[in-house]
DNA sequence: GATCCATGTCAACGCTTGATGAATTGGGTG
DNA sequence: CACCCAATTCATCAAGCGTTGACATGGATC
């Protein structure tokens, strides 16, 4: 425990330390699992320090809660080649998790602490809302826009909550191109086939095996 | 409030309250932030009692999270007529939620429970993986059988979560049979459609995100 | 080098939580 | 009727929670 007072300079970023810190155990117990304690703890910090710097548990989870990427630069350009926009949206946004554990960490920190809290729920249906919406906006045709961009947000959605919160077998153990090419052609589906009161809406394999 | 010591009979059974109380406590609040006082409250019960029956906040948890619908009737008889079985799918699930309340509300219960504290998620993942996968027996073919099932679960929870979680507006609004309509099919290629295997074509990233 | 403020710890408060043990009542059984 | 056990409340506990105010320290400013 270091003395009271200001810290001499050199050392790491206090409030940086608390920020990572508070992602962290966010993303792994959820919102009210997490206590500043803890949070204080793991960043070797006093707890009080927390609120000096964030005032509150909701103002910690505000500023640890950024959004780790820009949906509008992951799903950027898929008009070039919209007949396999499908499975580039799954395959970036499985590459999206798979890479970076700091980015996997905190996506999965907003999916938990997004079914938990309020606040967190709000940037959570944004994100596959609205968000997936303007930045599907090219490729989408006019009719049901709102609801083509929302119905791939739920089998994202479903898809990531099975492999990465669940952890259901099949879909946590699979290989990621698997994934792609099994989903990525419900996506493109969902983007521009025949929704709703068309007959026969069917899924075309673009490698046409039966 | 009641006088101590046994009550007389004639009354409501008390614990079958502490149950329907839990059940709709933690359906609305999860497992955190439902106190045992409240669930005592609204059972009008001291509570003290809830131990006496149910030992635990988990046994509690464990006793009021019954499996309100056994995925096997639900799901029976879909491979008289295979050609259709995702529509039927979609529309028995939805049928499901949108018909009694009471089923609803415990569905709902055990999704935000699962979300957050691990046995009910042992439930779940139970739920959309194996026993989908059982129920599902007959009508997927042999290859990936169990890929194939968690998919459907992946879509089905997808939709649910976002209709009935998160609420996303052009899922939650949408009227029933549209998304029979629109999910049916998808549900279908997952059954018995082609899935895997094709090699899949990429598409270029932008701006280097992996 | 005196002053001021951001930074940091310490000690504690007030509250809520899950849980426990004793006390009390009533029904069932002999 | 006497006895026992289940049912039920009461009073209370220890722990943990988020939060607060007071205090100490060091860097920056003039």
């Amino acid at each position: 425990m270091p003395p009271r007072g200001r810290r001499p300079v050199g050392g790491p970023d206090p409030r940086e330390q608390i920020l990572t810190a508070a992602a962290e155990l966010f993303s792994e117990l959820g919102f009210e699992r997490t206590t500043m304690r803890a949070v204080a703890a793991r960043a070797d910090v006093d707890a009080a320090l927390i609120h000096h710097y964030f005032v509150n548990k909701e103002g910690l989870l505000s500023a640890a809660l950024v959004m780790p990427v820009d949906a509008g630069v992951l799903l950027a350009g898929l008009d070039q080649d919209p007949e396999h926009a499908g499975e580039a949206v799954v395959r970036r946004v499985l590459g999206l998790w798979e890479g970076d554990p700091e980015t996997r960490r905190r996506l999965l920190g907003l999916i938990r602490v997004g079914l938990s809290h309020d606040y967190a729920a709000g940037v959570l249906r944004d994100l596959l809302g609205r968000t997936i919406l303007t930045a599907l906006g090219r490729v989408v045709p006019d009719d049901h826009r709102a609801l083509r961009a929302a119905l791939v947000g739920t089998q994202m959605g479903g898809l990531l909550l099975g492999r990465y919160v669940l952890g259901i077998p099949a879909v946590r153990d699979a290989p990621p191109e698997q994934l792609v090419a099994a989903i990525g052609p419900v996506v493109q589906h969902y983007l521009t086939g025949a929704i709703g009161g068309a007959p026969a809406a069917s899924i075309n394999q673009p490698h046409g095996t039966a």
